[in-house]
DNA sequence: TCTGGGGTCCTAGGACCC
DNA sequence: TCTGGGGTCCTAGGACCC
């Protein structure tokens, strides 16, 4: 299979160029009304100058994207916005827009569909692309589709785009860095000892930071390096399945298809506090933001036609230690109150003793809402209820 | 005054059944 | 008396990704 990965950069604004920009942050953002309700296309109404700099950033936000002359500072995707003030202080902090950012992404695909139909989504910003079949892809390497691509995201969304070339999904993605923005790389298999053996680990999507530091630990440090590794020595160190994948990684192999439609395994809604929270002191508060998260899972699973069956809670508490519970019911759901009802019982499971800075909602297991009104229809003709038991070791707990 | 929000996948243990 | 597998479901935590 050949493989494109494809990434658009999000940030649009020409008169950005060159200017340090960050784009981020939670609720608590220095913003003025018209940043607020205008998000990223403020720009069109403010000169850059009048925006709020990032040293007079309060709050718990992080940066989610930041133009390459901030990047310059060490700043950077998912960092805190105080640790970034610290790097960049005289930067400048723009809000998200993610409706905007949601309009353009969809553009952005269906820019590349058109092209070549076979496109696996990879979250907003992007995709896989098989192009083995699209004709004309062979030409040049698939430097010509790639320049194609490109032209058509620019011209249908006025963004850039980088994009690897790639026999695999794992080296199309690496590829796709090399040359950023707007840029085509293209790496064959007799390149890997030259372009992807020098590169660090963590370069392979997989390997993380806890990955990282075990394999540096162990002296290995370069993708070269790993691949130098029998599998045995991985397979010794990091377990069955993910060492015999990381050696394959090393040397350039990977079979994953480009998977084109997929369904969703489970919805959520979480929140992290403006400051942290009590279980008792603020237990009224605390009620309503988690009456709120039920409410907006189940607008949400009703909005796309889903029910679920397992509700978990998510909190982390303020020291940043996280923790979850999961409840399964014994018949689907999209009702806020079911939903509500069912992650109350899971909250009473957990020790508040501590304050809360999140709280999450939770719902999994999920059908399409269609398949589980034929499941129950079934299920009745036999004769088998639906009816929801309390769970047996509730008892207990009242 | 560090550290968002929305996901997926994997592992591991225990319950329970055959 | 001690000792078996295998399979599925559920739960909890954790790594990782965008």
């Amino acid at each position: 299979m050949d493989a494109f990965f494809a990434s658009i950069e999000l940030l649009r604004y020409p008169q950005l160029k060159g200017m340090p920009v960050v784009i981020g942050g939670g609720r608590r953002r220095v913003d003025e009304a018209l940043l607020a309700t205008q998000g990223e296309r403020a720009l069109r109404f403010i000169p850059v100058d009048d925006f709020p700099r990032l040293k007079d950033y309060v709050g718990r936000g992080v940066i989610t994207t930041a133009t390459y002359a901030a990047r310059q500072f060490g700043v950077g995707s998912a960092m805190g916005m105080m640790k970034a003030a610290k790097l960049c202080p005289d930067a400048i902090v723009l809000p998200v827009d993610f409706d905007e950012v949601r309009k353009y992404s969809r553009a952005f695909k269906e820019a590349i569909r058109e092209v070549a139909p076979l496109v696996e989504d990879r979250g907003v910003d992007e995709v896989y692309i098989d192009f083995t079949d699209v004709p004309g892809g062979q030409r040049d390497g698939g430097r010509s589709l790639a320049r194609l691509l490109q032209r058509s995201i620019l011209e249908k969304t006025g963004l850039t785009c980088s994009i690897g070339v790639a026999p695999n999904k794992l080296i199309a993605k690496m590829a796709s860095e090399f040359n950023k923005p707007n840029g085509i790389s293209i790496v064959q298999e007799a390149d890997l000892k030259t372009m992807i053996w020098p590169l660090p680990c963590r370069k392979i999507n997989g390997i993380g930071p806890k990955s990282d530091a075990k394999l540096s630990a162990l002296n290995i440090h370069t993708i070269g390096e790993m691949a130098a590794q029998e599998i045995g020595w991985l397979i010794d160190h990091f377990g069955q399945a993910t060492g015999a994948w990381m050696h394959e990684a090393a040397w350039g192999r990977d079979s994953r298809p480009v998977v084109t439609e997929s369904e969703p395994v489970s919805m959520s809604r979480e929140t992290t506090f403006e400051r942290d929270l009590h279980a008792v002191r603020d237990k009224a508060e605390l009620g309503v933001v988690f009456t709120r998260l039920c409410e907006k899972v189940a607008e949400d699973l009703q909005r796309k036609g889903y029910v679920g069956k397992t509700i978990g809670i998510k909190l982390r508490y303020d020291n940043f230690q996280s923790l979850t519970r999961d409840q399964t019911l014994t018949h689907y759901t999209a009702d806020a109150k079911t939903i509500r009802q069912t992650a109350g019982w899971a909250l009473k499971r957990v020790p508040l003793t501590q304050k809360l800075r999140l709280l999450g909602v939770r719902v999994g297991t999920l059908l399409k809402a269609e398949d589980a009104l034929a499941l129950q229809t079934l299920l009745a003709s036999v004769g088998t209820t639906t009816e929801e038991p309390v769970p047996p070791y509730m008892g207990q707990l009242f």
